[in-house]
DNA sequence: CAGATTGTTGAACGATGTTCATAAATGGCC
DNA sequence: GGCCATTTATGAACATCGTTCAACAATCTG
């Protein structure tokens, strides 16, 4: 359909190399037509955006189907942060587009979209249910962060400070973190 | 100058609205003048961004002026946690264009740009001394993580899944990474 | 005052998102 | 088969965009 079009466009040239002309050429129609179905190219985005992160959920669930069974949650968290990170990398004009596509002031995200958020972000809590009350905070901060990593370093926003090592970033901070969660832990009890 | 025109046009529509016959006619001026003291829009756009990035630093430096002589490493750096979060919300269009803006595929990021950037991570650097040879790793790590958390929290991409506090997350980040560093830190030596 | 240099313009080109009157194709019904 | 209604698709049109460039105005130089 129209998404493949899109999809395969902004994969090869990037969120810039998209346009409502190019997507219909690519599968023999005239421009016009994407108009019956989709609202506007924004809407065309926004639906592309939530077949990525589809994409991206199962990419994450793959990559823990190849854990053993005996992985604890610490490993089976560090299996999905460098997957994340090895699906933004691969992916990254798709990836971006999901992140740099700012709806029009006031409007709201599409129930599609929210829901794909929210079951990445289930992902991830359900690996914390060990720490009890605190894994909502520590999921939405755990991937908030990877997700800054992978964001910094693939747009060179690090680069200018020598080369990184964006895997070892990635380690250190679901280590440290949940290092430091337990010992707070500790502390209270 | 023409900068401050630009600035001004994105602050209040965002990215999308900035335009080069825009940008003349805020300042009384024909398009195509701009073009005698840019080479592009996109050298435009990366002038803006070392200036916005200027302006960060200087949020930050100011930040930590406030804060009490005595005030240690840890409270350090969450204030400077916070005064990123505090920037990027206020100036969201004008920090947003600094990590959207894509240069054209393989080349580089110019100079100007590139020293603000190791502008602002050697302060987070600087705080992290005390930690010795992972000082680099864990800035790169605090900063990721906060610029990780102001993206999602405020592009909505969190909001999906509840409403959020931002600043909580930080607050979280900060502390348990670095108890988890000092804690890392016992157990080696 | 003449001539050269600098600064500025506005028309032009190709490409963009979007709309809409028109036309082609399709399907149901007698 | 033949005819109408409904769906599907078109391509010309409009406003806007980034960018270029021949022409013009202003300013210095001697």
């Amino acid at each position: 359909m129209a998404l493949a079009a899109a999809r395969e466009i902004v994969a090869a040239e990037g969120a810039a190399g998209l346009s409502t002309r190019k997507v219909a050429a690519r599968m023999g129609y005239a421009a016009g037509t994407l108009y019956l179905v989709f609202r506007n190219l924004d809407d065309l985005v926004l639906q592309l955006n939530a077949a990525t992160l589809e994409a991206l959920d199962a990419h994450l669930a793959e990559a823990l189907a190849r854990l053993p069974a005996g992985a604890g949650p610490r490993q089976r968290l560090l299996t999905l942060a460098h997957a994340y990170y090895l699906f933004a990398q691969q992916h990254f004009h798709l990836w971006s587009l999901v992140f740099e596509h700012h709806l029009p002031e006031g409007e709201t995200m599409p129930e599609s979209l929210a829901a794909r958020v929210r079951d990445l972000l289930g992902r991830v809590e359900a690996e914390l249910a060990h720490l009890g009350a605190g894994a909502a905070l520590a999921a939405r901060v755990l991937w908030s962060g990877v997700h800054g990593i992978a964001v910094l370093a693939l747009t060179d926003n690090l680069a200018a400070t020598g080369p990184v090592d964006a895997p070892a970033l990635v380690d250190s901070l679901v280590n440290r973190y949940l290092d430091g969660f337990a010992a707070a832990g500790r502390n209270q009890s």
